[in-house]
RNA sequence: GCCCUGGUAGUAUAGUCCGGUUAGUAUACGGGCCUGUCGAGCCCGUGACCCGGGUUCAAAUCCCGGCCAGGGCGCCA
């Protein structure tokens, strides 16, 4: 069998410097834009990399005719020379001796891949591929890389040893968020909320342990916030406690930011975003200190009652940025959660906020087998459905501790995206399935 | 699931309140002119009132139902 021969670029656009004048070089792309003046036609190629303009002169090239019809997303190859030009925008220009086509793309195309025509954001998901070629929607998810590999780069750093745990299980893990139920085999089985069982269990072999990846929630949400479909980067460590994690927590945290402005300088540009790295340690307040500013604020809440959206949004206004909320009433939070020793009323738990928006939950867990089974009981749970988990419980459980944090919302903040279907490259909710 | 707002060429919109000439504009697309554009420019052209029912001499416009979308709330992270 003969291998096909593939056309090779020796550069990528953005590499295309006004240093490089009079040098040779070959590059492939996308038509990003053709602007032909008759005469002259300037032809802006685009790789992953950015753009570069190619200028071609009438007579200056065999088989130019050929080029007569080029239009926008075709795919090129381009052989020719560099020349430094005070004319372009750029400073710099490809003079092509050899042009090849590719591939043709069709028109008119459906959406404005430059952007020059805005277009709403169900037409954008609707072509969702065209729509990611535009720069600005591309850098989201060159920065969204830049972030998934600083998390594991600090968490190896640290100890931290990377499982993958069921996406398909019996039963609900820990009540609360509704289940996507699915056909398996002979009977029914359902698609993960949370790795929360799992993770914990692992402690005990691993110690300290990190997952990053899908997990469903078959709820009604119809907010700018919410998918059935999202990514959780969750840890769970044995002989740490809540304030062990939290610190974990803000200098991930940190690390992200420093690595996204150390890596994805261009990309924060293109979306008009001013990023600064947080300082540490995060502010942190307590349930019972949320509600006395809220009460003060004209909010009164019933202790033990969860925050609705309004009263987030006023804690938003006061603080707008990192700040954690911590000791949250038991009774609100799962059943793992440990209840603080001086007074059971209160957990060890916290959540991570972003002025109004929850970007990660997490705590002590409870280590101790009789105390969780009466916390299923209290929660209306059946023990007996966590056999599988308990018995862990029996052959040498440390205290451990650890969170979940949202990795859209947190990309929301990175990117200033603001409805979480853009962070995502391929959004899941409940009235989108495809594409 | 509930509430509010909306649905007009491929895309984004004006017109709808107060029913009545050929449904306007931008961009994309096709044709023409143009040798320095960079949101290129100029000229010409193709192309649309979400679906169903009702009111009316007449419906893009008013009413009812459906579907779809955006935002908010609840649920939830």
């Amino acid at each position: 069998m003969k291998r096909r021969k593939l056309p090779r670029r020796t550069h990528y656009c953005s590499q295309i410097k006004p240093e490089l004048d009079g040098q040779k070089v070959s590059l492939l792309g996308w038509v990003h834009d053709v602007r032909d003046l008759g005469g002259i036609k300037f032809i802006l190629l685009r790789d992953v990399s950015g753009t570069c303009q190619v200028t071609v002169k009438k007579n200056s090239m065999e088989g130019l005719e050929y080029l007569e019809d080029i239009g926008h997303e075709d795919v090129l190859y381009v052989e020719g020379i560099v020349k430094s030009q005070e004319k372009a925008r750029l400073g710099v220009e490809v003079i092509p001796s050899r042009i090849e086509i590719i591939s043709r793309a069709a028109r008119p195309l459906p959406y404005d891949v430059t952007g020059k025509t805005p277009a709403g954001l169900d037409t954008r998901l609707d072509h969702r591929i065209l729509d990611l070629r535009n720069p600005e929607n591309r850098a989201v998810f060159l920065i969204a890389d830049t972030v998934l590999a600083a998390a594991r780069e600090f968490f190896r750093a640290n100890g931290f040893i990377e499982i993958r745990t069921p996406r398909i299980i019996v039963s609900a893990t820990e009540g609360g968020a509704a289940l996507f139920e699915l056909k398996y085999f002979d009977t029914v089985a359902y698609l993960a909320q949370s790795p929360q069982l799992y993770k914990e269990e692992l402690t005990t072999v691993f110690e300290k342990v990190f997952e990053i990846g899908p997990f469903f929630r078959a709820e009604e949400s119809h907010t700018r916030r919410h998918l059935s479909e999202f990514t959780s980067i969750d840890i769970e460590a044995a002989f740490m406690d809540l304030y062990d994690v939290m610190e974990i927590l803000e200098k991930l945290i940190v690390h992200i930011h420093k690595r996204v402005l150390d890596e994805r300088r261009r990309e924060l540009e293109i979306l008009g975003v001013e990023l600064d790295v947080p300082t540490t340690p995060f502010p942190r307040y307590t349930y019972d200190e949320i509600l006395r500013y809220l009460e003060n604020s004209g909010y009164r809440l019933e202790w033990g009652e969860d925050f609705g959206t309004e009263h987030l949004r006023v804690l938003g206004e006061k603080h707008a940025g990192y700040y954690f909320i911590t000791h949250f009433p038991t009774k609100s939070k799962p059943f793992y959660i440990q209840p603080c020793e001086d007074n059971p009323e209160i957990s060890e738990s916290f959540d991570l906020m972003y002025s109004w928006l929850e970007l990660a939950s997490g705590g002590t867990r409870i280590s101790d087998r009789k105390l969780l089974e009466k916390r299923l009981v209290e929660q209306g749970l059946n023990p007996k459905s966590f056999e599988h988990h308990l018995k862990i419980y029996d052959y040498g459980m440390p205290i451990h501790a650890g969170w979940g944090l949202g990795f859209e919302r947190l990309l929301m903040i990175l990117t200033g995206r603001q409805n979480i279907r853009e962070v995502v490259l391929f959004p899941r909710d409940k009235f989108r399935l495809t594409p």
